[in-house]
DNA sequence: ACCGTAACGCTAACCGTTAGTGTTTTGAAT
DNA sequence: ATTCAAAACACTAACGGTTAGCGTTACGGT
């Protein structure tokens, strides 16, 4: 789908792309809370009301992978392989999610985000939705599981993911809280 | 401690209930976002920057029992009675904390909140605040477990507790959620 | 009685965000 | 080819939360 996506969303994808690597730049340059939206608009070379129709808020300019994260984590859910298990299928694809934030390029985004109030806020929010759209995606994929249940899964999921970022060891951590998570869905089905 | 407060003392506290009631009463009479600081601050006479040298943002104003909460969750932590487990205790808090917010007038409040953007990403960010100032807490609690279960832990709690208040009966989605903890931390005990 | 401090007030502004309005570009239908 | 509706883009102006700067008053300890 969408392989000739026509000059005018090629334009508009151009646009937007100009507007988020300006503001990286500018916010690496001089720290998150020290650029202004007028600023980043500028330097875009737009006028502060398109650079809102692109993006929905200042800190939106940072968390770009928005969507995608959450679609993975619905696709690991919803799509696994007939012989994986729900929760092993999670807990693959947390560790790929980790993987993907502490390594390279995005370490450096991550610094920022962890140094900055108001992305640490937004942070919570997004993963926040996260959390619901796993839950929805929940309801069909572990039918046999209470609605609290399968709440609890979701949100526990999202923490995994939340303490492993930080922890000094990524990716065994992801494994620890997994482990704890196993016991705990195990536990849910017996009730 | 703090038997006599002082003249001084008492009038703060008084200014700060005078608009905190102000606030709420505004609030509930024209909906959260139709109310302005400006508008709250009128209603209490005071002025705008007196309001934000009591309260440090308008949500604030919404979420005064804050750190009590705070207070509680971490106490259930350190000065449980001791027959009883760490997560019996957490339980059992959590419960209370549940009953709380669900009972009377409370439930008005919450209504209001989850009805509004801005307070739905407050209490997240209020929420984020309380699993790490539980998880330091359970640091001195449970010695013996380490730093990745301990922070899932906590996050697990509070998630309960997220859990709870939304479902159709919010004392049985709590036993049930912690029967998912218990089993997650007998896990972690264990590896 | 005195002085440092903290509460309170006022003005003016900053910053993210949006409404209102108009212009240009683009894709498609005639 | 011409025309048309939609969408991107721009500009101005404002709104609402929040803060800085500065002055005034009331309190509490000495």
């Amino acid at each position: 789908m969408a392989e000739t996506p026509g000059r005018r969303e090629r334009k508009k994808a151009a646009t937007r792309r100009t507007i988020a690597d300006a503001a990286l730049r500018l916010f690496f340059e001089r720290g998150y809370d020290a650029v202004g939206i007028r600023d980043v608009a500028a330097e875009a070379d737009v006028a502060v009301t398109t650079l809102f129709s692109h993006f929905a808020s200042k800190e939106a300019l940072v968390f770009d992978q928005d969507e995608s994260v959450e679609r993975r984590l619905v696709a690991a859910a919803t799509e696994r392989e007939p012989g994986e298990g729900l929760v092993a299928a999670l807990r693959r694809e947390t560790h790929a999610l980790v993987r993907h934030c502490t390594a390279g390029a995005a370490a450096d985004l991550w610094r920022m985000i962890d140094a900055t109030e108001a992305l640490r806020r937004y942070e919570m929010a997004m993963r926040r939705r996260h959390a619901e759209a796993l839950a929805e995606a929940l309801a069909g994929a572990a039918p046999d599981h209470g609605e609290v249940a399968r709440q609890a899964l979701a949100r526990f999921v999202v923490d995994a993911f939340g303490v492993a970022r930080t922890a000094e060891d990524p990716a065994a951590a992801v494994d620890e809280v997994f482990h704890m998570i196993d016991a705990a869905w195990a536990a849910a089905g017996s009730s």
